[in-house]
DNA sequence: GGGTATTTGTCCGTATGTATT
DNA sequence: AAATACATACGGACAAATACC
């Protein structure tokens, strides 16, 4: 026995997935249908819908059924934009969102005063067990989680004016801009990092994912600097993988397409 | 009884491992051992440990155990370059990754001839049926498999002279310097699109991911532009996302610290 | 709202196969 | 070859979620 029957079982149900036999959205016989199609163990059939889960083929859903899954459409995200005018604050992905028909929402945030602990402090550059100020949010399209963000600025920012960062209310021109209006400091450029990883608890219940930590999500962690390459802000934001997709420009590019609704089959990478 | 046993079994796991009790590459008990510890039946300690290495925590490898798995040191990719001078080809690659004191190897590219599918077509704004190059290559770092590659040129770059791209050769001096020696085109921009997706077969026998798929691959797409928005390729890359991160500078971003060593405990988007 | 049927989720025990040491 | 440890497969029982009447 080559390959166990689990996989064959699995095997055979994606061929009648992709093969549009089984279309999206359409309900797999029950696990007991299966036991006898196959005529294999109850258990051995969740195996086989276990692994395509994995593969995020099908959806189970308890007193329902099992289901083939509906590919999302999915919100596409620019990563290069204008270095001094935002890049990943607030008013940028506003602007990028309703440019696309979708409404944008973001939550006031929650504020906290804490020590850097070792990877903010390593970004920016601060001794460990420096201050720094937390900025929480989350940011909807639609109506539905979108990302999750927080914003981590060294103490000193606000020792140099820049008072609005440790109040519970959104900067509405965006911190890139405020800072430069506060106290004259200016950003001018930004490293992104790009990591995948399972998601949290907290993230789970936002974004409403599968509890089992099939989806992962992206988690771009975000250094601002100003002219001199010091750093200005660490912003880490947590997207779920299965509804977006991330985008960069390099040198001349043509503009981008005005982006489509979600029923219609093109490329997302288009 | 909120929590299913086997949820409390795979947490009290994971906190063991958070708190350090359990070190990384550390062997967990066996199975039979576990089974005792919680009094609970061998299946449900399974379905605890199948739990924690959804999330990445914990391998199994049969006829050893179970291990605490050991974070690796990523390789880092940078995504932003100089638009006209390679921007993802294969020159730029290496002379990154030689800069971190590493090898970098490439293979001999598989050619092929082919007609352009939709994704493709579409990419390319080729009409549907269109002859294009594929060109497949694999990527090394110090001998393991780091990624797999596929660009694709409309056929007409070969009819205007570009005749290296249909002979299974590497360019060595990166199919965009290539170009515009041969024929005159120059590459002035190029787009990419990020998203993540469970490996394929093909994939997970190329980086020796686990077999149930639950380490997802970034899958890159990089759509190149001329001056006159017309667009000259499409290459897609598979990263496994495990051992890898992607980054993105914007503005003036000051120059990176040299790379460390794999085994020093330094946060990979520094 | 309540009750019932359906469907997946959890948990058990057991047996046998396969990979590794 | 033997021992160990995980992988596969079976069958059964009850719980929990959902849909429908």
């Amino acid at each position: 026995m080559a390959e166990p029957m689990y996989r064959q079982i699995a095997e055979d149900l994606q061929r009648r997935i992709e093969s549009g036999d089984l279309e999206q959205g359409a309900q797999l016989p029950t696990e007991i249908d299966l036991r006898e199609q196959y005529e294999a163990s109850r258990n051995t059939v969740r195996d086989a819908i276990k692994w395509l889960t994995t593969r995020g083929l099908v959806e189970t859903r308890p007193g329902q059924g099992t289901f083939v899954v509906e590919k999302i459409h999915p919100y596409v995200t620019t990563l290069t934009g204008k270095a001094d005018i935002g890049g990943g604050d607030e008013s940028v992905y506003i602007a990028e969102v309703e440019a696309s028909h979708r409404k944008s929402d973001i939550s006031e945030p929650r504020v906290e005063i804490q020590r850097a602990d070792g990877v903010i402090a390593r970004s920016l550059r601060l001794d460990a067990g420096a201050q720094v100020v937390a900025r929480h949010q989350q940011r909807f399209i639609d109506g539905t989680p979108w990302s999750l963000q927080t914003s981590f600025y060294p103490m000193s920012l606000v020792q140099q004016g820049a008072i609005a960062l440790i109040q519970a209310t959104d900067i509405v021109q965006g911190t890139v801009a405020y800072l430069a209006e506060a106290c004259d400091i200016h950003q001018t450029g930004y490293r992104d990092t790009i990591a995948v990883r399972p998601p949290d608890e907290n993230e789970v219940r936002f974004f409403k994912l599968p509890a089992d930590g099939r989806v992962p999500v992206f988690e771009i962690y975000r250094v601002a600097f100003d002219k001199t390459g010091k750093r200005l802000r660490l912003t880490v934001t947590v997207y779920p993988s299965d509804r977006n997709r991330l985008r960069v420009d390099v040198g001349e590019v043509p503009p981008r397409r005005i982006q489509r609704l979600p029923d219609t089959p093109e490329p997302d990478h288009d």
